[in-house]
DNA sequence: ACAATAGTGTCTATGAGACATTATTGC
DNA sequence: GCAATAATGTCTCATAGACACTATTGT
């Protein structure tokens, strides 16, 4: 190996969640240099015989304190390029995370502290490295998927109702969607959401219907996300 | 970076093309250890001071003999299992190219020969390392990007006629598809193709209008795949 | 009773899918 | 004239989008 050039290998991970109404990302500030005290995605080096998806998987774990099976992790995207980390050659593998509401996060061995920040504040804030970039994709590939997957049950608790569910789409693409339209949309489309047979209590209002995620992977046919003609 | 392990990063290609009515792909067969003499997808390290789209790009133009900007690349995923690669730990990030048909590639400097394969036909050879599964990977995405992206376009000539573009959905997807249909959907999709005013000549029948690629990025409304209902 | 939220039905418009004929060329 | 290929129009059906009222609970 030694005639190959060395790189570092680290993931690197995009977390989101919906918190009051806002689609928010996991970001850590973090406690050594580079970029010390800036916010960065949470993430770290992979180790040698350690695979990609159990390193983000740990990573996930550590940063949101979550016994792993919940939610969904996928590849998001590999950066690499040569200057992006200070520090040397770091290729980085993004991941994608989607997480129902969760307890704050606790900081990590490197971070000096972990909270959530609506993505619409983290411009503010400014990321380390690239990590702007790399947010920016991971938001892209969540909207879109929400428009072919049932990756929005991802967002809510095990079983959640149908106007979590449509407030989840509201939130992630930050439209409205006719509430009508929406239920005869999710309930008819095979596979997407199954009935519990149970109700909620204790809220104001009419109880509603409990639903858990059904077994598709594709949503046939798609939701689709009203058109972007506005101004 | 002493402190962090080393890894070994390259890149490897899924190049496709449609020749003489099937979805093939550039293999090359390797001349060294490991794998001696197996069909593998064509890639190599990637540079220290080298991006990864700049390595892709180089390796793609070794493999073909083309120069770059014909075509499409785009990145397609990572993968870094621990043991992939028995040299050691080598984390390859995979490109996928759709191409126009080409003249026959020429063998690089670590291939014996290189060659053109349906992709029906791969699974006769077996390929080395976990290049299967990559190449499944980007045949899927190549399936999924003709629905809603012109990338059908990226396998033809930069002038082309309608039928040839239903040619090559047809090979892709592997199914037929009803030419009045495709006619209208493909020139009444905005910016999906525009016409080059001119027709083809010297083949027998009805001359066709030619076209070329439009500005659209993304299809509205996608091209639908025919529901995989079949035996 | 009132406020709050859940749940449903109809109408219209747009796009998909099935289908047959006419148009233009080379031979 | 004949073979080969390109191009187009209509009808039907499914789905998306707009829209208002009834149902069930807590207070």
């Amino acid at each position: 190996m030694t005639k190959y050039p060395p790189f570092a290998v680290a993931v690197d991970l995009v977390v989101l969640t919906v918190r009051e109404d806002e689609l928010s990302v996991l970001l850590v500030r973090r406690g050594v240099p580079p970029y010390q005290d800036r916010w960065a995605l949470p993430g770290g080096f992979v180790g040698f015989d350690e695979d990609l998806p159990d390193a983000a998987a740990r990573e996930l774990t550590e940063e949101t304190g979550v016994p792993e099976p919940v939610g969904h992790l996928e590849q998001l995207g590999t950066y690499g390029e040569p200057k992006r980390d200070p520090r040397g050659r770091v290729v980085a593998v993004a991941y994608l995370a989607l997480l129902p509401d969760l307890p704050v996060p606790v900081a990590g061995t490197d971070a000096a502290a972990a909270d959530w920040f609506p993505v619409s504040r983290v411009a503010d804030v400014g990321l380390a490295f690239d990590h702007g970039v790399i947010l920016d994709d991971g938001l892209e590939r969540a909207r879109a998927k929400l428009e072919y997957t049932p990756l929005a049950t991802a967002f809510c608790p095990p079983e959640f109702t149908i106007a979590r569910l449509r407030a989840v789409y509201e939130t992630v693409w930050g439209t409205r969607l006719d509430p009508r339209n929406f239920h005869r949309k999710v309930t008819s489309t095979p596979g997407f959401v199954e009935s519990v047979g149970r109700v909620t209590e204790g809220d104001r209002g009419r109880p509603a219907q409990l639903y858990r995620r059904g077994t598709a992977e594709l949503l046939h046919p798609p939701m689709l996300r009203p058109s972007t003609t506005d101004g």
